[in-house]
Parts: structure tokens; sequence; C-alpha cells
RNA sequence: GCAGGGAUAGUGAAGCGGCCAAACACGUCUGACUGUAAAUCAGAUGGCUUAUGCCUUCGGGGGUUCGAAUCCCUCUCCCUGCACCA
């Protein structure tokens, strides 16, 4: 590594503006600083820090490695850091009660995934400019209890004691960790270690990355930029992705994906366009235009939507692809006969509870018979009751549970 | 350390000796309607070889009782006062 000589950042108005506008919450200490800065022609660190306490990156994730991606363009360093340290302890924000910690084990298993993922967007292996990814256990576990005590003294307790989610849980009695105050102070340091000039997080993370500004400016001498992007949210401030099925990760096929994301609100269209995609904001315009007067409807406001993250991710073909199957797959007529489908082994004359139960598509047998009792199971679209039996004559069938998901579906191949 | 209060299913929260597998709300799941969207309406939401049956659940353990989520003892953890405090 660093044989290459660095690149001359890129002066490009276009990327610039971008960037310092586009799917913002707010720039410190402006976005006009930054433009500034940006032009100067020095060439900028960059990071974005991932704590690895969920397996997959997820959507949320999309606008801000977007972020490095146009900085990662305009030729400066960029870096991907895990917060395999931080991790550990776990960041209290917007949490209401204290995070559980995760081992070693957890948060390496985490982060394994995370290069590969995060490479859809930025780019780690470009020849001159490469992405880098960085791991903040390798200072944040040297360093001495003097100097987490030199940092600590930099923060006053005012200053933690002002997050709402502090507030709220010394209203509600809810204990706070003493090790959870020195998050942002590790954040902090992070910034400090790899001597960055930008930061760029969720609005989420505005305080604790100030924090690290301030270590900056203090210890450095210099200003630190904070790029705060939105967060995913339909109009009525409601955030997506909260619940587990319909958390959509940079793991998922390119068809769940798509479903996942056709599952959304209506509403969320031209917000996710200009959070999740590179659609220029001139035809995000004309969508919310479209769809205002009806010439776009809601649904196929959010194909396109969907479409265009997903090639965002996967390429123009692969998501091509998606489509079809996603539309495949929703027609009424057509045998759910997708690629893909998990397969599940059974012998004739099974009884379908037991099918139900053994292929991992419902918990409990109870719970077959209740959903079996609702109509929900279907046997090559066929709805199917109780007493099913594998019939003696097929060779293949196709089981649903439900309609939603891709995953509420199997392939059952018979044997002998 | 002392004195009080608390721990209930995914979450919040009722229940305070039998009618409690446990109200209600949220969440989740399913059905109808749709665009396998949203909204709305309906049902379900511990488990079991489907049973107006059995088993396991109300922080852990032990007891009282024909019978305990409910009473007593004890342990653990949390909260609130008071005391102490580098």
């Amino acid at each position: 590594m660093g044989t290459n000589k660095a690149p001359q950042p890129l002066v490009n108005e276009s990327l610039i503006n971008e960037l310092t506008t586009r799917a913002i919450a707010e720039i410190y200490p402006s976005p006009e600083m930054l433009a500034k800065e940006l032009k100067s022609g020095r060439r900028l660190t960059a990071y974005l820090g991932i704590d690895p306490t969920m397996s997959d990156l997820h959507v949320g994730h999309v606008s801000q490695l977007l972020k490095l991606r146009l900085l990662q363009k305009l030729n400066h360093r960029i870096i991907l850091l895990v917060g395999d340290f931080t991790g550990m302890i776990g960041d209290p924000t917007d949490k209401s009660a204290t995070r559980i910690k995760l081992s070693r084990e957890e948060v390496l298993a985490n982060a394994a995934g995370y290069k590969q993922q995060a490479g859809k967007i930025i780019d780690f292996n470009d020849p001159v400019n490469p992405a880098e990814l960085l791991f903040n256990s390798k200072w944040l576990s040297q360093m001495g209890f003097a100097e987490v005590l030199e940092l600590a003294s930099e923060v006053t307790v005012q200053q933690m004691l002002e997050r709402d989610m502090f507030q709220r849980r010394l209203k509600n009695n809810k204990p706070i960790a003493l090790s959870e105050f020195l998050y942002p102070i590790m954040q902090g340091q992070d910034s400090l270690a790899m001597d960055v000039d930008i930061e760029v997080g969720g609005s989420d993370q505005i305080f604790n990355m100030l924090v690290g500004s301030t270590f900056i400016r203090r210890h450095k001498n210099k200003q630190k930029f904070i790029i705060a992007g939105e967060l995913l949210a339909d109009p009525s401030g409601k955030k997506i992705g909260k619940t587990e099925g319909n958390m959509i990760t940079l793991n998922d096929t390119p068809l769940n994906m798509f479903h996942k994301i056709m599952l959304w609100g209506d509403a969320i269209t031209p917000h996710a366009l200009e959070l999740c995609s590179e659609l220029p904001m001139t035809e995000i315009e004309k969508i919310i235009h479209d769809l205002a007067s009806g010439k776009l409807s809601g649904k196929d406001g959010k194909m396109f939507l969907a479409g265009t993250i997903v090639e965002g991710l996967h390429g123009e073909k692969i998501a091509e692809q998606a489509r079809h199957e996603y539309l495949d797959l929703t027609s009424k007529s057509s045998n759910p006969l997708v690629t893909e489908l998990q397969t599940a082994k059974v012998t004739k004359g099974q009884n379908i509870v037991d099918i139900l139960v053994e292929s991992g598509l419902v918990s409990s047998r109870s719970a077959a018979r209740r959903l079996l009792l609702s109509n929900a199971v279907r046997v090559n679209n066929q709805t199917i009751n109780v007493d099913w039996l594998v019939p003696t004559s097929d060779k293949k069938l196709v089981l649903q549970v439900g309609k939603k998901m891709h995953a509420n579906f199997r392939n059952l191949s018979i044997i002998e």
C-alpha cells in the first residue's frame, strides 16, 4: 500500500454541488465552507464509520456510501471504518436502554461481509484511488488510561446530558452506563487517529461526529467537516426498515431486494430516490412532478424506485431480471416457479403440518395449523387444508405460506 | 449500609388466592380489499400426535393452601429516598 502517488483532487462543480446538497440533513460548519475546501486543491481524507452490530449493511447505509463514492470520484482519500472496538461497547444513540455488548467473535463475524457489500458502491480495487478499510481497534485498544482521561476532560457532562436520549433515560429512571459517555470520545479519537478532514454519517450521529471535530480542532488545529445525511423516512417521518422483516440488507438477492422495496409505502419514492440512488436530481424532480400529476402511478413510481436501487447495486442487467422475476412472482395467474427457491424433501403421504415445520416455514405445529385454518397455505397456488397429504402423482410441488415474501416459498421434491 | 418500591408473554402494561394461557395497547402473522403498496376491516398471536383435553409459562429457589402470577421466606437484579464518599 501507499506506493501509488496520491491523485490530484478534481474540482468538479456539479459533483461538489451534489455532495453538499443532496440528501443532506446538516453540514458542519457549513455547506459553503465545505465546498470551498473541496475546491482548494488539497486532497482530503474522509471516512464513514460503521459499527458491526449487524451482520449486514442495509439500505440506510447506501446514501452515506454514495457520499463516500462522490468523494472517491473527486480523488479524495476515503476510508470505511469498521467500529470493531466501539461495537463492543455499543453506541447509545437513539437507544432507550443500554445496548447489549457484543462479543469479540460476533463483532468480527459481522464485520466480515462489510467490505464485500460496501464494495458494491465504493471501490476498494481502484488502481489509483482505492477505498481503504480500517478497524478502530487498531488504535483504541492501544490507548492508556491517561490518554482516555485527557480526552474525557475535553467533553463536559452537561454536553453529554443535553442529548435527548440521555434525558429520556434520566426521566424514566433508566440506567446510563458510564461507558456510554465514553462512546463519543472513542468516536472522536477515530477522527484523531486517522487525522481526517471529513466525516460522513447519518444525522443521528451528529453529536458523536461533533466531538471528533472538537478534538481535531484542538489537537490538529484544523477544521473537520461533517456531512450528516438524512435518514431514510417517509414524509410522516416514519423511519424505514426498523423491523426485521422489512430490513433490506445489501446482502439480499436482487429479487428479494426488489420485492422488499415494493413493500414500502408509495410516499417514500422521491425521498428514497434522492437518498439511495444516483439518479440526477433533475430526473427526480420530474418523477415527483409525474407522481403529483398522476402521469405516473404510485405503483409504477415504486417499480422505478426498486429498479433504480437494484441497478445501482447490481447493474442494469440483473436489475432488469429482478424486475421480471418480481412481475412473474406477483402475477396472480402464473405458477410461482421462480429461480433460487429453497428445496425441501418430502415423502409421499406426508402430512402438510409436518412439512411446514420441517421445511422451516413455520416454527411450530400449532402455528402451522393456525395458518392452514386461515387459508394461508398453498400448494401450486391451490389453497389447501389441514388434511392435505403429499400426493402420489406429482414429482415437484411449490409450497407457499402467505403471499408476501419470497422466503415463504419452498420447492417440494418428492422422494419415494 | 439503612428504609421503601419493583421484576408479568416480542414491547408497554393490567391482574393481587380459584372464572388466568393471563385484560388492554402496540408490534407481529394471516385473510378480505388492492398494486403480494398504503389505509381500512376481520381473525390469530406459549407448546403438544386437534384435544370443549394435556403440558410449560407471570425474575430464581423454597414454603403455606384442596388450589398461587396473586400470600410467606429467601436469593438475584433494577428503581427511589437517606446515609457514606476518593
